[in-house]
DNA sequence: ACCGCTGTCGCAAGACGTTGCAACTGCGCA
DNA sequence: TGCGCAGTTGCAACGTCTTGCGACAGCGGT
């Protein structure tokens, strides 16, 4: 996409440059480096929204430069992560998932059934709700966003037992 | 193997006998087998309660039987969750864990500071608020037997920050 | 401009699970 | 009691993620 992007110091009025332009240096100031690897991924997490697989995020890193090393990959995660620049979950499936770009906090719920997901706000009725019963009633901090709910939705279960 | 083992009729006063007992008739009825590799897991398993990660339980077989097969205990699981014998969630680190009898539905809650893990009831006060909101808002049943909840236990969140 | 410290990388090995397939065997049935 | 079907097993290969380690290279300091 973006075909005339060669890195042009003015940039189109688009895509999010501020989060992602500060991180050299907030590496640097860590004692941590900025390194083509990190840039690479980092790029790959600029245009990416929503969830994105471990083994999703390795590929796509490939597409830029198929040297890609995983392990690489999964270290920088952790390091950005670190950052604050994303955060990590597990799926029904128990499979790694990463989210960009937490500004919105959310969790996920997830039909065992049909394998449908949705998407939990933070600020979602039901999910106060059990984020305040689990603060009020033995103050436990509930990390929403590395929430999974598993379950039946609505649909499956109106359509059957079991 | 299983030396004086010759399937008495009379079992010694030890061990749960009654909710496995019946599983092998149980199996045949679905059409299903009874082999010697499922009775070494179920071996295994009436001897086991609270959680084990799937790696636990192949280790566990190997000691009764040395040949034991990874996939095949993974199968059988599968098999034995069918019947309902046990139910399986994965922990903060997406690792699999199965958890015995579920006689007494539950799910966890892990403190990702401390590593420290609580059983969460499914009659608890707060599981009930929490999945009573989502069936209100949603008609989503959450599957309390598979939830895990990771955040920050009040210990970690009293001594200090972030 | 060069040096050295220390964070990173690439790679190989390993842990945990899953899947495809041919060979085998439990179990119902004649 | 023996037959045959279909469920199971064992094996091997694969996918995802982690870890250990020697070699390399950012980056601050001289």
């Amino acid at each position: 996409m973006c075909a005339a992007g060669s890195t042009p110091t003015l940039r189109p009025r688009r895509g999010p440059p501020a989060p992602w332009s500060g991180i050299p240096d907030r590496l640097r100031a860590r004692g941590l480096r900025w390194t083509p690897q990190r840039r690479i991924l980092v790029e790959v997490l600029s245009r990416t929204d929503g969830h994105v697989t471990g083994a999703e995020l390795v590929e796509r890193c490939r597409e830029l430069d198929p040297g890609t090393i995983p392990s690489t990959v999964y270290r920088t995660l952790d390091v950005l992560e670190d950052l604050g620049l994303l955060s990590h979950s597990h799926g029904a499936d128990g499979g790694e998932e990463f989210h960009v770009l937490p500004e919105t906090e959310h969790g996920h719920l997830s039909c065992r059934q049909c394998g449908e997901r949705w998407d939990l706000d933070a600020d979602d009725t039901a999910v106060m709700a059990a984020v305040g019963a689990f603060e009020a009633e033995r103050g436990f901090g509930i990390d929403v966003s590395h929430l999974t709910l598993t379950g039946r939705c609505e649909r499956c279960r109106t359509a059957g037992p079991a």
